[in-house]
DNA sequence: CATGTCACG
DNA sequence: ACGTACGTGACATGC
């Protein structure tokens, strides 16, 4: 038998301790959940190291105690429980409920009492306890067999109390500490004590006498008259207070050791409990250690490594997965692919792919409906092997996104886990990182990859049905789906990009640096790293004694807006706004891109479908949507980007203004539509409303400025964010704002509407049913509760822009097709799309795809896309 | 690996 | 009073 261990919890302590260590958090009803969750952490904690066979949480009861009839202040002068800690009492208690976790409390007695009445029987019979509680007045319970936990800082920072501890710490027994409490008072729990006696006093006395009656008994030996007096004076507090600190250890409970035998947790019942209060990381601990803590407990999964797929799994609705080296599909090693049914799980080594034509015939038949997770990644691959994939009717990935975009989905693993499935290893796990990176035995890769296989073909209905439940299934089936085929598509067609053109950009810039860098050293009177903010701060504010306008955490602010204030200063400032721009487009778009050309002179980017919080696209390995354009020495960068057949010429299109009509349309606002239907200069017009003044009589200042507010109105506005962006007072653009809304009735009641939806909700969402979850949007950390604020408002308006884009993109790939066009569609940045075409094709497609993108969707306003044609990207302008 | 900076929509 | 505009990715520096 093993040995018996007993774990007491103070849970009023607890939960009070983990209410204020920790930041206000909730969950998406809203709910707060800090308490709750630093309860849980500490208690997964404390499990996994104490294995108790035994446990009990013990709570305070009644408003009053026993001790309030011996001295009626006690605990007086206390605040009130925060509402935000009172609401979470249930949540915790379900939670120990679903722990298996008994819970007691005892009219009029604290949970002290309870701890102390069973740690006392503990001793008896001799049953390892360990007391665990925030508060130290439990330290006087420690003995041979009682052991205290404090918390400390955080929840599982814990700080054991043995009696040798107490002694070290105070140089007292612990059953002095209800001594030394009845000396120096305690003002938490509103204890007297004697009034000018604190902590060091009272320890000097208690190693003299030993106990507060002691005290009194020796009080002639005493030193110093004052003490002495103090203590005589007030000799009735001083038992007093002693009485209120001692712990009863004989209270009147009705349980003993007997009835707190402790099974274990039933997960099945804390992990709905976890989920409810969306605690992520716990729930991926406990499901980890409920399903695969040592790897013979994980679920064992028959497959078998083939040569040829069987015949009984080319068929519609079957899951694959091509299994890759690393992340980076476009370059990786193929290594095989996986396939299930859910009875039948096998995995094909690549090598006997590429001649297996029932297989290529499958994956193009569209017919033959196929599950998968990352259908992007897979089909870029398989057209690197020549074959084509159709017919992608789920896809995991893509699913976990839709559900919540706040999760962050790296493989297959973390798409899994969205929907409970766990005992899939990350890929990091079997593939390692870094130096350590590498492609494991084949067995090992064989089994992983089957894994992911056999999990997305189990999760297929449960994913379908939460989709369903939260009408995004229409969303997920025919915008994402689609999509990531024309991704794919976009990614390996990639765009011709010409190495000589820039190189010889580069090798300009790398003689306009020079030279610049040589001035910035003669104005400085010394050689120094230019590019590091803390040696230009050096120079600049104090070397060169400009004034510096803002800092940062780490020293002084050397951004552009803070530079761009201090032009005319000093001449150097401008031309390390120079350096730093011209260093930027050498380092990042020269240097960066050409280290991003691939054998075939293009450049294959990488679109992340599954990233942003808003729904758009991200671009990466190369960042092909952040190239420049702003200012032209930059946009010089895009006459490197050019067609890729001789002939051939680029195209691109762009909407014009669509957050602001989708925000004309989401909001309904009368004046803003008629100003959009009516075809005129949005900021224009928003410039008259806001000034009163007819539009030909607006000035480019107050133009600028009401495009600056229409910007701000999409960002989810604040004065100081405007004040910021259009260098004014906080107050004036406190009222360019309240003149905007008083302008615009409905935009202001959108924005209102929006936040109380959020509030409501715990969610917003745009026009296709796209959600984002706002946990911070009830929260009295007024940052955290800003943010969502202005979360809630733009989300809606960026994520539909952003519906309304790829929509137009599955429309436009079918276009493309049903007219029998060669064109091809290469880029997407945000609001714009970009195409080659042959040049015979160029007046069909200049007309297909305004007309395709403007229809994308229908709103209460006209969608106006702008599009050119040209030789390079340069040249669509 | 965090920080500051800057490129884009 | 609080200290920010929304969404991204890449690079250089410096711990």
């Amino acid at each position: 038998m093993t040995k018996q261990k007993m774990l007491l919890l103070d849970g009023n302590s607890l939960a009070y301790r983990a209410f204020f260590a920790l930041p206000l958090l909730t969950n998406d009803q809203g709910v707060h959940t800090n308490a709750v969750y630093g309860f849980a952490m500490m208690l997964e904690k404390i499990l996994k190291e104490e294995k108790p066979t035994h446990m009990l949480v013990a709570w305070d009861a009644g408003k009053t105690t026993f001790r309030h009839s011996t001295y009626k202040e006690y605990k007086g002068g206390r605040q009130k429980t925060p509402p935000e800690l009172s609401e979470q009492f249930p949540y915790i208690r379900k939670m120990l409920d679903a722990y298996n976790i008994r819970q007691y409390e005892l009219e009029s007695y604290e949970a002290d009492d309870i701890i102390g009445t069973l740690s006392r029987e503990a001793a008896q019979t001799g049953v390892e306890t360990v007391v665990i509680t925030g508060d130290k007045d439990l330290t006087q319970l420690a003995d041979d067999a009682v052991t205290i936990f404090i918390t400390r800082k955080g929840m599982t920072d814990i700080e054991a109390y043995t009696p040798d501890h107490v002694m070290e710490k105070y140089g007292l027994q612990p059953e002095q500490i209800i001594d030394m409490k009845g000396l120096m008072g305690d003002a938490s729990d509103n204890i007297p004590g004697v009034p000018g006696v604190g902590e060091k006093t009272a320890i000097k006395l208690l190693k003299q006498f030993g106990t507060v009656e002691a005290v009194y008994e020796g009080i002639d030996e005493v030193s110093g008259k004052k003490l002495k007096e103090k203590l005589t004076e007030n000799e009735e507090l001083a038992k007093i207070s002693k009485q209120l600190a001692t712990i009863n250890t004989e209270s009147p409970i009705e349980i003993g050791i007997g009835d707190l035998n402790y099974p274990g947790p039933d997960m099945e019942q804390v992990i709905p409990v976890f989920r409810e209060l969306n605690f992520r990381t716990l729930i991926e601990k406990a499901d980890g250690a409920q399903t695969a803590p040592e790897p013979e407990e994980a679920e064992e999964i028959r497959f078998e490594i083939l040569e040829q797929v069987p015949e009984a799994l080319l068929k519609s609705g079957i899951a694959f997965h091509v299994e890759l080296s690393d992340e980076h599909y476009h370059t990786a090693d193929i290594l095989g692919v996986s396939l299930s049914d859910g009875e039948e799980t096998v995995f094909i080594p690549v090598e006997n792919l590429a001649g297996d034509k029932r297989f290529a015939g499958w994956l193009s038949d569209e017919s033959m409906e196929k599950l998968t997770v990352d259908a992007k990644a897979s089909l870029a691959a398989l057209a690197r092997l020549g074959l084509k994939a159709d017919g992608i009717v789920f896809d995991l990935l893509l699913a976990a996104y839709i559900a919540n975009p706040s999760v962050s989905l790296t493989d297959a693993s973390s798409a899994a886990r969205e929907f409970g499935v766990t005992g899939i290893s990350e890929d990091q796990a079997i593939y390692g990182k870094g130096a350590k990176r590498a492609v494991p035995a084949r067995e090992a890769v064989a089994e992983h990859a089957s894994r992911k296989a056999l999990a997305v073909y189990r999760l297929r209905s449960t994913v379908e049905g939460r989709l369903k439940e939260n009408k995004q299934y229409e969303l997920y089936r025919d915008l994402e789906i689609p999509l990531a085929t024309i991704l794919g598509r976009m990614e390996a067609t990639g765009v011709r990009t010409e190495r000589g053109i820039l190189e010889k950009i580069g090798a300009d810039l790398a003689g306009k640096l020079e030279a610049i860098e040589e001035q910035i050293y003669g104005m400085a009177g010394q050689k120094f790293n230019i590019n590091s903010p803390k040696q230009l701060g050096v120079i600049l504010f104090e070397e060169m004694g400009l004034p510096a306008i803002k800092k940062t955490k780490t020293g002084y602010s050397t951004a552009a807006d803070v530079l761009e204030k201090l032009r005319g200063r000093h001449e150097i400032i401008d031309q390390i706004l120079e350096y730093r721009q011209l260093g930027k487009l050498q380092s990042t778009y020269i240097e960066g891109l050409l280290k991003e050309i691939h054998a075939d002179s293009k450049i294959h980017t990488y679109y992340q479908q599954a990233l942003t919080q808003t729904g758009r696209l991200s671009s990466t390995n190369p960042n092909l949507q952040n190239i420049p354009v702003r200012i032209e020495e930059g946009r010089k960068i895009r006459k490197a980007f050019v067609p890729s057949e001789p002939g051939w010429v680029m195209l691109a299109a762009d909407y014009s203004q669509i957050e602001l009509r989708v925000l004309a349309h989401m909001s309904g606002d009368e004046r803003l539509i008629a100003a959009f239907r009516e075809g005129e200069d949005i900021h224009t017009r928003t410039a008259g409303d806001v000034f009163h003044v007819e539009a030909q009589d607006v000035t480019p200042d107050m133009r600028r400025a009401a495009k600056a507010v229409n910007f701000g109105i999409v960002y989810g506005i604040s004065d100081y964010g405007l004040s910021q962006n259009l260098n004014i007072t906080r107050k004036e653009a406190a009222e360019f704002i309240d003149r905007y809304l008083a302008s615009f009735p409905g935009v202001k009641q959108y924005m209102d509407a929006s936040v109380a939806e959020a509030k409501e909700k715990g969610f917003v969402t745009t026009l296709l049913n796209r959600r984002r979850y706002l946990p911070d949007i009830n929260s009295r950390n007024f940052n955290l509760r800003s943010f969502a604020e202005r979360t809630a408002m733009n989300t809606p308006i960026q994520g539909t822009a952003a519906d309304i884009i790829k929509k137009a993109m599955v429309e436009m790939d079918k276009r493309l097709e049903q007219e029998g066009l060669q064109a091809r569609m290469l880029l997407q940045v945000h609001d714009e799309l970009i195409f080659e075409c042959p040049k015979e094709e160029l007046d069909k497609l200049g007309q297909i795809v305004p007309e395709v993108m403007e229809s994308a969707l229908e709103l209460d306003v006209p969608l106006l896309v702008e599009s050119e044609s040209g030789s390079s990207w340069y040249d669509t302008k």
